[in-house]
DNA sequence: GCCTAGGTCCCGTAC
DNA sequence: GTACGGGGCCTAGGC
């Protein structure tokens, strides 16, 4: 369903009637306001005006992913004329964010019934954290899990472990390159087992490390493995590892 | 310019022509893969593919801000036909990663010349940071600004200063909520001050801190100061303050 | 609601 | 190019 070319009249309420209904695409030509955490002027200009169901706004140029101004899901969008142009008011209510699109023009007006199908993303870094703890040795040999997220007060624990020594060992795990933060968050998480239950160390494992991040890593003590997550692509977003063989890892 | 219910050989034809030229959408029911740094599929069903001059691909679902699969500007998109189905397919060279649309039916193509404008946000760390520096009795009553970006080994600091007594004094500034990563940030910028300069201490400005990020800030001996960049937003936006007034500061 | 952390984060900037 | 950090980040998961 679509209208080309609509009068404001027209544009405002086929927008009120079907903006719950599916989504909404806009080619226009607007200029805009955004007022909220920050503020930000939308010059006069032709763009792409998309409004969800779900209360998201998007307003994209012809460039960039990111969209120029937008609403996440939970606005209220509502079309209404003032003076007989047509105005696009978008109003997310926490917190309290503003997008009001001043319609110069409109040249189309179309209604789609998107799928509301959501994907499933593989090989991310839990992906990458329920594989080495069914392949510990890869981390290194001799380790035994005791848990994965484990809460401590410094944040989560990728997976906590300990050693043949009786040692713990805390495993924070990246999918990319990891960067100072990362071993700062490594240090942190160490320290607090060791506060919290004894003696431990740390092993941070990425696909590679900053030069910063390695410097940081040598002067706190920590150790670095590198694994190819792209390398084990294969093997993370085949979940069909996963059956019961959990019991074989203890060897 | 647009086509309705194009041919599969029609519609390759018009994005192949088009892909440089302007926004083009395409409201269509489809499948595809994503194949990259991680991986996805997308089942098939009804969505709107939006292609920018640029390179970027978005294909959105009737939910989220977020689209469901994407590529970021220069991607190199084009559209080939196999077997008499219309494949789009999106390579980005670095990381490599790919996304392959297969379409089962195309409603809409759409070609329109989309503004290529970008935004200038208002109210923005940075801003916040330069309304304090010209009003460092918001911080601290005495305080004198020695540097703003101050490079350190740990990283870059807001807004460095000297107090009364010649204590430097480290200005970590968040538009919102602080939390605790901010308070490690901070630590580690006076430890790097005091290791480089010598006598440190912290204050973190921002909005509000989250009450785990206030445990730590006590523990390191670190001073917490409120504002609230909202009431300070009319200033914030408005640039005029800045003037050559630099020179008052030191008053 | 608050807090924590990942993300195919994107994006600009400085080196 | 790499590295670093902000962002109106968005989004999911816990509590």
């Amino acid at each position: 369903m679509r209208i080309l070319e609509p009068e404001p009249r027209e544009a405002a309420a086929f927008i009120n009637t079907n903006r719950r209904r599916g989504l909404i695409a806009v080619f226009c030509i607007c200029g805009g306001t955004y007022r909220g955490r920050a503020a930000a002027e939308l010059p006069v200009a032709p763009y792409l005006v998309v409004i969800k169901p779900d209360g998201t706004l998007l307003v994209h140029g012809s460039e960039k992913a990111t969209p120029l101004v937008w609403n996440p899901p939970g606005s209220s969008n509502m079309a209404v004329l003032e003076g007989g142009t047509l105005l696009l008011k978008s109003l997310r209510p926490r917190p309290s964010e503003s997008v009001v699109l001043k319609m110069e023009r409109v040249l189309e007006i179309a209604l789609f019934d998107a799928g509301s199908s959501s994907v499933r993303l593989r090989g991310t870094e839990r992906d990458l954290v329920d594989f080495l703890v069914k392949n510990m040795e890869v981390v290194e040999p001799g380790l035994d899990v005791v848990g994965v997220e484990v809460p401590t007060e410094a944040g989560h624990i990728d997976i906590l472990a300990v050693d043949g020594a009786g040692e713990y060992v805390v495993v924070e795990v990246k999918r990319d390159v990891a960067d100072h933060e990362a071993v700062f968050q490594l240090r942190r998480y160490v320290e607090a087992v060791a506060k919290a239950r004894g003696r431990a160390r740390g092993i941070l494992v990425a696909s590679d490390i900053t030069s910063s991040a390695f410097h940081y890593l040598r002067e706190y003590n920590l150790k670095f493995v590198k694994v190819k997550p792209g390398e084990l692509m294969e093997k993370l977003i085949n979940k069909n590892n996963c059956k019961s063989s959990s019991t074989d890892v203890r060897r």
